[in-house]
DNA sequence: CCAGGTAGTCAACAACGGTTGATATAGATC
DNA sequence: GATCTATATCAACCGTTGTTGACTACCTGG
């Protein structure tokens, strides 16, 4: 998941800048992270980092789509596509400080920044919603849509907010939880009922 | 679910700072929101706002301990739990432009502020997760998170990414589907199984 | 009438952060 | 060697935004 990190003896510095971008978005919000840090991550003056991409906004762009490959994980998941994601999701205090970078992790970071909702919806319906829905039988857009909102709030929960409740993974059973609910909408059909109450 | 809409003769004009702050935060994120703002909404100069709360990370702290009174949906809800938070969510387009705050709307909108986290997190533990979790049988808090960070997925997924695939709300569908996968989280009790695939 | 606190204004600071234009350096081409 | 382009730097601009301190207006109690 690691971005080409081991730099090829001509890692134009565009691809390093980029390399260093996507890590700070990942790991800090829109707002919070400045160019200047990440000139001064490569090295390089800022002017630069602005010249190559346009605009912090371009940039974002970047290193958003240069993320994730979310469908390499559906493809590697078999037909347990709920376990997939789960595991996906929970796995990943282990390379807590690594410079690993999760396919939502840029997306949680900046949810509600004005200035990146715009690339970021189209993203999410393009490289996550979509492969999800493909994955699921029929036109199944709206669970898709329902799963992926799911996993943005576990995620941002655990990562973001740092809610204790949802860190702990002893024994698995966290993990466990989230795989059997998104299993759970997967089956969806408007006609299973599981719960306590009644409607 | 306003705020004191309807001044009262002497309603301190703290109050309505707090107030127009309250609105400000619900629609816009923590850094998009800005002093000036809320102080020309009611009228003062910025200087007194911030005198009137020590700081802008104060007033935030106010105005979402301001907003919500979660547990007031909740002792409403009667026993269908999972349908009254599936309404709460759901239901909103309707009003959407009027002055009305959600109870998730101000963390939806901040969910990624590093200066807001803090604030936030102490406050989804005590007046968003406890009284659901309080609502469920036993000490299942956990559970009660994973609901939450599942509203507040869905809720940010709608409300500021603006996914369409959330919003389109045709004959109550979705909030069946929603309604459903909570109940679903409500009766999880690592037993039950009911998706597609096995794991 | 005066002291004193409350409610509020005004101007400015200080820091930040994206953006810009002019300039330097170096390698390739002719 | 002269020129041209890609790569990069430097300094400065410009708007923004939380924050501060000094100052004003007003009402209240003595």
């Amino acid at each position: 998941m690691a971005r080409k990190s081991a730099p090829q003896p001509t890692a134009s510095t565009r691809d390093r800048i980029l390399d260093a971008a996507v890590l700070r978005f990942a790991r800090h919000s829109y707002e919070e992270t400045k160019l200047r840090d990440i000139a001064s991550d490569v090295g390089v003056d800022v002017a630069y980092v602005h010249r190559c991409f346009g605009s912090k906004q371009h940039l974002f762009a970047e290193a958003l789509t240069a993320t994730t490959q979310f469908d390499r994980i559906l493809a590697s998941a078999g037909d347990d596509l709920a376990g997939a994601l789960a595991r996906k999701i929970v796995t990943r205090n282990a390379a807590a400080n690594a410079n690993e970078v999760e396919p939502l992790d840029i997306v949680i970071r900046s949810l509600c920044s004005a200035e990146a909702t715009d690339v970021m919806r189209k993203f999410m319906l393009r490289d996550v919603i979509g492969p999800i829905s493909r994955k699921l039988d029929d036109s199944a857009t709206r669970r898709a849509a329902l799963i992926t909102a799911f996993l943005a709030g576990v995620s941002t929960f655990r990562n973001v907010l740092r809610v204790e409740e949802l860190r702990q993974a002893k024994g698995g059973e966290l993990e466990k939880m989230i795989a059997k609910a998104i299993k759970w909408m997967i089956g969806e059909d408007t006609t299973a009922e599981t719960g306590l109450s009644a409607t």
